[in-house]
RNA sequence: GGAUGGGUGGCCGAGCGGUCGAAGGCAGCGGUCUUGAAAACCGCCAGGGCGCAAGCCCUCGUGGGUUCGAAUCCCACCCCAUCCGCCA
């Protein structure tokens, strides 16, 4: 969400900062409704202090047995005029909330110009793209000769988009959720939570994603909606606080599922595992003051690369530029890792940070610790990384001649002694 | 799902329909005192909107209603706690 009078203070700085994102000026339509609801409010406000004092007037009189009757007409006609007024500013109210609401963050300077992924930046490369000695397979190729990765029986109980893990595949999928885990609290300074998986309105329009993106997200018959990242609870744990400064910055970790309807991504990555309706991921939130959020970007971001790093992959980070970068972000960076079977770069992390603008949408605020006044928290939400994508390019990266797949060091403690599968 | 009790400022907690945006306490901030700290004492201290300012307005879970006037009365909903039922 948008502060109102930063698009009341430089309507054409707003627009700017739209047609980046490609999108039409907005300020204008905004501004109408802005200034149609402060002349109601004001007009109102005039009639309530008129109220208020009749009221009291009215309060001394009947003490003293005087005779209110004057006063109590003028008061009712006061409440006609007040009702009328008090409408027409909920209405503008709720037609600019309505136009803001859909409105993207405000890009950073720095995030490149242009509409689509094509023109992101690749930052920095870590290894190059492995040559093997024979073709590479692709993963579900891997899998199903394996005997562990069953798409027929997850289309039986769920449909497309759905996989069943199996035996050591099976294992080899926890194993890395649990790794990532541990890296992040051991070493990284996260704080492991568990969370709802199913969460309210409030909680998934404060993320941003409510109410544009309605249609990616799996709804409950009770109203609630299936996170389609565990950044959506765990932003909110900040949702309507005011915190101290020196509880920051709050670093919180979480190994869940996700769910997400792919709607609109029909034909895309519909062979193996890549694009699922279900995946479990290890998603990474940093809460900080608003001065230190740009540092914190470059740390989680950092505390991303090590998972792919110390998992032997290849990988890339890539500045995402202005069309690419997503609703709530002000920059992101995401990290690619090589898939040697589909011979491609393909996403396994998402860092971004949101500076306020979901704070702003959740209310949350923190209490600085010298001057007076609350502010807005950052927010930074980062994958920590995809575990089922991160299975994939384990499974591409470490496939042998012979067809099996050996265990990367890392996860051994996690195999309960497995080092080969297959 | 049923029953009961609750939702007031950062926290705890008062609040006969009218000078209540709200007593008191705790925490926090500033000061006096002290070599320093603690204690004691004094003062400040909710959020938001409009305005250059003075100031005005809104907010006591949310939304309606009654009233000249609602934290206080009525209705609906949400949430929390406890007990019962069901259940991993």
């Amino acid at each position: 969400m948008h502060d109102i009078r930063a698009v009341r203070a430089d309507p054409a700085a707003f627009d700017a900062a739209l047609a980046r994102r490609g999108l039409a000026p907005a300020a204008a339509a905004v501004l109408r409704h802005d200034e149609a609801r402060r002349a109601a409010q004001t007009a109102l406000q005039e009639k309530q202090a008129r109220r208020n004092a009749i009221a009291k007037e009215i309060g001394i009189a009947k003490r003293q047995g005087a005779d209110t009757a004057a006063l109590e007409a003028e008061a009712v006609t006061l409440r006609e005029e007040m009702a009328a007024l008090d409408a027409a500013a909920a209405a503008a109210e709720r037609e600019q909330a309505a136009l803001l609401e859909v409105l993207p963050n405000i890009l950073d300077p720095e995030v490149p110009e242009g509409s689509d992924e094509t023109a992101n930046v690749v930052l920095h490369q870590s290894g190059e793209p492995l040559v093997f000695p024979f073709t590479p397979k692709q993963h579900f190729e891997i899998g199903e000769a394996l005997g562990l990765m069953d798409f027929g029986t997850a289309a039986k109980l769920a449909g497309a988009r759905f996989t069943v893990l199996k035996g050591a595949l099976a294992r080899l999928e926890r194993a890395l959720g649990q790794w990532m885990l541990a890296l992040h609290t051991e070493a990284h300074g996260y704080t492991e939570a568990s969370v709802p998986l199913l969460v309210n309105d409030a909680t998934i329009h404060g993320t941003g994603q409510l109410p544009k993106f309605a249609e990616d997200l799996f709804r409950t018959t009770d109203g609630r909606w299936l996170i389609p990242t565990a950044e959506v609870p765990l932003t909110n744990f900040a949702a309507g606080e005011i915190l101290p400064e020196s509880a920051l910055p709050i670093r919180l970790t979480a190994l869940t599922p996700c769910f997400r309807s792919e709607a609109g991504s029909a034909g895309r990555d519909t062979r193996g595992m890549l694009r699922q309706h279900q995946f479990a991921k290890v998603e990474l939130v940093s809460i900080t003051a608003p001065e230190h959020s740009a540092e914190e970007h470059e740390r989680m971001t950092r505390c991303a690369e090590r998972v792919l790093t110390d998992l032997g992959l290849t990988w890339r980070r890539v500045f995402l530029c202005a069309g690419d970068t997503g609703f709530s972000a002000a920059r992101t960076y995401d990290l690619e890792v090589w898939l040697p079977g589909q011979g491609a770069w393909r996403e396994i992390s998402s860092c971004s940070n949101c500076r306020d603008f979901q704070a702003r949408r959740m209310n949350a605020r923190m209490k600085p610790k010298d001057g007076k006044g609350n502010v807005f928290l950052h927010t930074l939400n980062g994958s920590g990384v995809a575990v089922g994508r991160a299975l994939i390019a384990v499974l591409e990266t470490y496939q042998q001649a012979d067809g099996s797949v050996r265990v990367p060091d890392v996860l051994l403690p996690f195999m309960g002694g497995v080092s080969r599968i297959g």
